[in-house]
DNA sequence: TATTAGCACTCACTGATATCGAGTGCTAAC
DNA sequence: GTTAGCACTCGATATCAGTGAGTGCTAATA
């Protein structure tokens, strides 16, 4: 069978309006609904057709169309590619500047969860091929010294050291030299065991605690792992009769929680490459315990390479327009901002 | 009228009954349950007077009684002040010892709410009456400045300073000694107008730099708003249907994602100077959102005056006994834990 | 005088039954 | 190919009687 043009609209016209009410939509429903001038018999003869394809179902005889994951996809990639051409209309999310980037991230989710009444996240950005800027070494007491370690995206890390005796101002002075001579401007990748072992020769008695500043720039660097996740609106998921049971709504809760689950999102989503917006639906998702929703994310990119994700998490019969109008320009708010600060 | 013991025997195995089951408890059950002998009908005859003293209430007319927060509020005296008593025997609630502090502290939140099965909540300790221990000023890049702050508490916070142009390494050491020697071993309150003018003056043209770092020092130290504070177990409030209710349900999850009214908590628990357990029931929550809950706090102690808060919140029927020992315990753990780390 | 047995009464809860109505599929007419 | 008409399905809602746990009150009892 064939999915003609009628079809298609039929299709279209039961998921919006399945989406705008949460019940199941009937024949005559449809009949008033389009401008296709067919009595609710015709469409009736079509809808059993668009069944038997597999883009809708009835949850029960003498119950309307519901769409199916299959149904919701059809209709989210035509969505898509409309949406591609049309120029964004603008509306009235905006986020103020703030002092911090994680002010802005937590009021973004926050605005993001206020307009649209789902759950959201969002990631802070990632640093990739991450290059060494800058390391202090001080001493903050007689048996303590502060690493201080500053990378190519001014991410700060700090790290104390416990030593077994004071080191003089002029030793600390040549470590500090020692180090930032020969690792400023280099990646992890970079930093091979001859060099590591050099720069311990070099460091002779104090070798001990170059490994253990060693041991901090890579973490620093390589910060695949402390992604953090700021949420909002995980309360919005109650506002959702299929998804507010308790064994749904707990494990949904749970998830935004813990944010284990989101960092995988996260990463996943950023691993995709695409700079766009990306639409799960049902068991499509990444993640097992969010298959019963639909999640959009977007990737938002504050420099070259500098990227996090933004991301939705709400039922599957979700206002997809709107949600993808916010979040692109969210996301454009995010790039703006942040280049203008 | 006058509360005998044998009403409080009674009133006692009300709670502890409504605690087990949850459904209203009848003179018939308490007779059976307690070790008085008495019939039904004398049980009924005491538990009037009980509701009349406004401990226990008919949900309905012929329905069993229930406690009220009153009711509530008595019984968890008399639990407390046996259980101060009572040597704490050992159970199986262990903490792993970990790296950070602040991994800790989410262990600790999540063993408390797995052991427990409600929502929990801890704060990051509070430095109070801190004073600076180290100041650092590096140069990062030709016009990017970094301070780095580090509190008795060893509480290190990073500033980034814009500044016009370069200062040669000489101006750095010069501004770094100044601040060091003028400002080391000070709390904020000690820092007065007079000081800081002189110490401006000093700087010459890079007051402004002086200024700026004052103004990070300040915020390193009064650190009072951003305490963190890390949950867990969230969801189990679904797991108590008179928490359960898209309304209460939603408000509580709200809390315990925005976290703001925990940090009331939190600081609230702190403020009121006992070290001890803290019991509220219902209303007498500080905060509007968990009034139909029942919170209980304990205050933790890593170090003289370095406090914080750990809390659980759950249902008013809670198994406060439980709860009040398992928190005891971690408390007491992490007070070890961090001493010998 | 305190306790208890007995009894009438209340009321949430349960399950059976009837009714309603939105929606379907099919057939026959247009 | 489209539509009007009709019988049928089945979830949702309302009604109602029956059940049982629980009460308060009264009168008898130790």
């Amino acid at each position: 069978m064939e999915l003609d043009e009628r079809k298609m609209t039929i299709l279209q016209a039961v998921v919006r309006n399945y989406l705008e009410t949460g019940e199941p939509v009937g024949s005559r429903t449809i009949s008033k609904y389009t401008d296709l001038n067919l009595s609710s018999a015709t469409i009736r003869n079509e809808m059993a057709d668009l069944e038997e394809m597999g883009y809708i179902v009835q949850p029960h005889t003498s119950a309307g169309r519901v769409p199916t994951d299959k149904g919701y996809r059809l209709y989210v990639n035509c969505m898509l590619s409309e949406k591609e051409k049309e120029v964004d209309e603008i509306k009235d999310v905006l986020l103020k500047k703030e002092e911090k980037l994680d002010d802005l991230l937590k009021q973004a989710a926050k605005v993001l969860a206020v307009n649209t009444n789902y759950a959201t996240m969002i990631s802070s950005p990632r640093y990739r091929e991450n290059k060494l800027k800058f390391i202090q070494l001080s001493r903050v007491s007689d048996n303590q010294l502060l690493a201080v370690i500053v990378t190519e995206g001014n991410v700060i890390k700090n790290h104390l050291i416990e030593t077994e005796d004071a080191l003089d101002d002029e030793t600390l002075l040549k470590l500090n030299l020692l180090m930032n001579t020969n690792l400023t401007g280099l990646s992890v990748e970079e930093i091979n065991l001859p060099m590591v072992a050099v720069l311990k020769k070099q460091a002779g008695v104090h070798s001990d605690i170059v490994g253990n500043v060693l041991d901090a720039v890579c973490e620093a660097i390589h910060s695949d792992e402390d992604l953090e996740i700021y949420t909002s609106g995980a309360n919005n998921i109650l506002k959702y009769p299929e998804l507010a049971d308790r064994e749904r709504a707990g494990e949904l809760i749970h998830a935004f929680e813990e944010k284990e689950p989101l960092t995988e999102l996260a990463l996943g989503s950023l691993a995709s490459q695409s700079t766009g917006i990306q639409v799960y639906i049902g068991d499509e998702a990444p993640i097992e315990s969010l298959k019963d929703c639909s999640i959009v994310t977007a990737t938002y990119e504050l420099e070259d390479g500098i990227k996090g994700t933004i991301g939705i998490v709400g039922p599957k019969r979700m206002d997809y327009d709107k949600v993808v109008g916010t979040l692109k320009q969210i996301k454009n708010q995010l790039d703006d901002l942040y280049k203008k600060g």
